[in-house]
This record gives structure tokens, C-alpha cells and sequence, in this order.
DNA sequence: TTTACAAAGTATATAAAGTACACTAACTAG
DNA sequence: CTAGTTAGTGTACTTTATATACTTTGTAAA
């Protein structure tokens, strides 16, 4: 509205980014501070996802990827909207408001937010600092915390769309590493989803899908008896994906 | 950009309405027509969603409701966001510049606009024709015209989030009366996924949830053996939900 | 009132998938 | 060589999915 042509006024990005240390379900938070100049005063200090502005040329997907790489470094990364949230309140909190005004001036006040969720293997990611400090956070502590505008609403609903998706569709691995063992990938499910899975029965069941294919190398440098490792070919997946239709509600 | 700031500049909203009329799913079709005013040459003759601007102090949510409400009189109607649409060409199609150009003059040239889908019962609806010719048409129909924008795109994802839910959750019965047959239920399912569905399973898997309620009514005015009637209490899917947990890719 | 038509309604056997459950094997570190 | 830690495995049972064809009940027309 009164911002040089650039961006686009009254919409932009947040990512959330997952990412799993073989405990828990990880997303990043970007640290947003203002100390008052004179006194020194701490007047804002929380956490916001990884969001931006949207360049006028610039496709809306390719937005979330730039964010994504410009915090992260990384590339083809998976990637997937999930929601759009346009209340008008949304960033209407106090503590917004003057962010707002100390930091972001010139910015439409009615700004909607597109919301992607990226995962990634956060065993090959270096975090950039653009300015403000950047850090993974447990999920359920980030959630727990007061987070700016109304990105805990847009963390929930990215968790619930990731605890979703990763029920039909094999995601998961996006989170791993290219090799990884079967305890790992179960205790990603169980970080996931929050539910206790039976070991036999799982492994029952993931090593009769002929995707996850079994490696020679097994684990190295474990205090104890070291795991087969695994990795999803999603070459085989696609060509032996097959549409059970059994639910219909 | 260059419009009383009533409408938001840089979002819209397009809602993919969905019906059913016992034989084939369908959605409402919105003309898009433009004669020329003096030679009365047919410059565009085409179809849009239903979509709108969002107003400046309107909730998202709320943008899609009204569209709705305009289009078919009808509230508490299911509703729900699928995608939003941003890509930088999207309203970049000659026919549509020329639209933009004649008709709605003054909006921004780089407009995203978020996507919901309705489910309706169409034997309740009329549609309310807003100077532009209003109507239902097969979706499989409309998939193969040249709509305007990137609508198409809009239905074609709609359409795949429709056939994905529908497996999962009992959204179906937003699209028949209150009191349905089994037969139509089937036909709903097998217009929505384009699966032949086995009547004997199909039946004896219906009959065993508990929250597709038998009545004591059956069909009337059918030229053979009328059929029983059926609702779906919500009330007893609530409670009797049970999350189950097998697939886990 | 009989007959033809049309859709409703029904059962069983087999295969596949999900679930519950506890011990032995292999490796490292001290 | 012993203790500690995680890896790895099998079976019985239950539930769900799938394949398959004939009888019943109503309307309409002869």
C-alpha cells in the first residue's frame, strides 16, 4: 500500500521447518528481539517461523523455497503448502503491533500468510543467521510457547497436516537421513505421530515393503550391537504403489 | 494498488462448488461473457469459479462463506480451504488480460487467490444468477473446457483433495439430502473416486457403521422396489470414532 | 390379475492385514 | 570375560477386505 512496488502487500510466506535429532520432532524458530535504543530495556524478545515477503514476480512456491534456502542453504528440499490464515486479528496482538511499528514499518496492516511445511535431515543443515538468531526447538516446546502474531496456530496446523500425511503417504524419509536404521524410523513415527508403535509388528510390516531396501553397511561407532541400515527408493515406490481403497467413510 | 482500499489488492478467493444430482458430481460455473459493444462481436465467452475479492476487515474464512451465501443462498454449508494459488502467470492468459482490461479495471496485476471447496446438496439449492449466468456442470465436463484464469488447476487440485478426504473422513453426506439410500451413497462414492465398487461389500460395510442410521422410511415415487432410508448422525461418528493406525508409510 | 421390468437386498468362503506378546543375538566398553 | 545395551526375530489370533449370483419387492403395462 505505501511500500515500493517490491513485494506484494498483503500477503507472504511462513515455513515451518521439521526436523528430527532421533528423539524428537524438531521445527526452527528465528529469535525477534527490539531492546529500547535509550534504556536498553527488553521490549520484545520471542520467536517467530521462518516467514517473508513475497517479491512481486515471484511465484508463491518459489517464495517458500527461497525462505527455505536462505535460512537452511539447502535445496530441493520437500516442501508443501498446507494453509492460508487470514483472520483479521492475526497479527493484531500487542506485542505484534509494535513490532510492527518499530521494525516492519510500511507494511500493509491486514497481511495474510501462505504456510508451507518443509522437512528436512537436519543432520546435514547449518542453521543461517540473517541478523536474528535461529535455532531448532522441541515441537511441543515451541508449541507451549507464546510465539509472535499467530504462529502457533500455523505450527498446530502444520503438525496435524504432517501427522496426516505421514499416515499414507511416505514422507517420513524426508526427515532421515539417505541411511538410516529401523529404530530410527520408528522412533521418527512414534515422535510423529505420538503413539507407541509394537517393534516386531513394525518391522514386520516395513520389511515387507519392498521400498525400504536393506543395505549391507550396518551402524558404526554405537556402544552396542549395530543396526542394519535402510534406505527409500522411491523409484521402487513409485512402481509398486498401489491405491487400496479399502476406507470410504 | 489503485483502488479504494476496501478489497484486499493482492488475494482473492475461488470457491469450487460441489454437487451431486444421483449420477455425476458436479460444480457450479460461473459465465464470464463480453460482447463487443459496438460491432456485438463475441470477444469472450467462457466460465470462472465463483470467486471474489476479500474485503479489507473480512476474515478469509468469512470471504468464502459470503461468496457461497451470494451464489446459493445457503449457510452452514461445508466448507473448507484446499490450496492457494500464486504462480506469477496465472492471470496471464490473453483472454484473461483482455477481461481484466474491460471489465475489472483497477485491480492489481499479480492477484493469488485461495481456494475452497463446498460440498452441497443440490436438491436444496437454487443458484442466484448475479448479472452473470450461473450453473451446474459435470466436473469431468468442466475439467476439459478452457475455464478462465487457472481454474482449472483450482478444480482439477479440488477435486483430488475431494477423492483424497473422502476415504478418510464422512464428508460425503454433505452432498446428499438428509435421508439417503444406500444405492445412491454408492453412486455418490463411485462418481467422486471413479472406482466400480462391489454392492454386497459396500452394503455390508455401511450397514456395520454405526453412524449410517437406518429409517424406518423408504423411498417413495420410483417405479420399482423403493429402498430403504438412511442419515448419518454425526453425533455417533463423534463418539464412536476410533483413530485407527495401521498404514504409517 | 398376470406378467415383465427394475432395482433392492442378501451370505459365504478365502485371503490379507493388523495385533498381542517375550526372548535370544550381537556388539562395545570396562 | 562380564555387564550393559540395542538389534533382531515368530506365532497364534482377530479383524478386515475381496470375490462371487440369486431372490425379493415393488411398479407399470398388457
Amino acid at each position: 500500500m505505501n511500500q515500493a512496488p517490491k513485494f506484494l502487500d498483503n500477503v507472504s510466506v511462513d515455513c515451518v521447518i521439521f526436523g528430527f535429532d532421533f528423539e524428537k520432532l524438531k521445527v526452527v524458530l528465528v529469535e525477534r528481539a527490539y531492546d529500547d535504543p535509550l534504556s536498553g530495556e527488553i521490549m520484545i524478545r520471542d520467536y517467530t517461523l521462518a516467514g517473508y515477503h513475497i517479491f512481486q514476480d515471484e511465484d508463491l512456491d518459489n517464495a517458500a523455497y527461497r525462505i527455505l534456502k536462505d535460512r537452511t542453504g539447502l535445496e530441493n528440499i520437500y516442501l508443501e503448502q498446507f494453509a492460508t490464515f487470514g483472520k483479521t486479528d492475526r497479527i493484531a496482538k500487542e506485542k505484534d503491533q509494535l513490532w510492527l511499528k518499530l521494525i516492519e514499518k510500511g507494511f500493509a496492516d491486514r497481511v495474510l500468510t501462505v504456510g508451507y511445511f518443509a522437512l528436512i535431515d537436519s543432520t546435514k543443515v547449518n542453521l543461517v543467521n540473517l541478523n536474528s538468531k535461529i535455532d531448532w526447538f522441541p515441537v511441543d516446546e515451541a508449541l507451549a510457547m507464546d510465539l509472535a502474531f499467530d504462529h502457533n496456530e500455523i505450527l498446530q496446523k502444520a503438525l496435524e497436516t504432517l501427522r496426516n500425511k505421514v499416515r499414507f503417504e511416505p514422507i517420513a524419509f524426508e526427515l532421515l537421513p539417505e541411511r538410516f536404521t529401523l529404530t530410527q524410523l520408528q522412533n521418527l513415527y512414534q515422535a510423529i505421530t505420538g503413539n507407541v508403535i509394537d517393534k516386531r509388528n513394525f518391522r514386520k510390516k516395513k520389511l515387507q515393503m519392498p521400498f525400504i531396501v536393506p543395505l549391507k553397511e550396518k551402524q558404526d561407532g554405537v556402544a552396542h550391537r549395530p543396526a542394519r541400515l535402510f534406505h527409500f527408493s522411491r523409484e521402487i515406490f513409485d512402481q509398486t504403489r498401489n491405491e487400496r481403497f479399502g476406507n470410504l467413510f
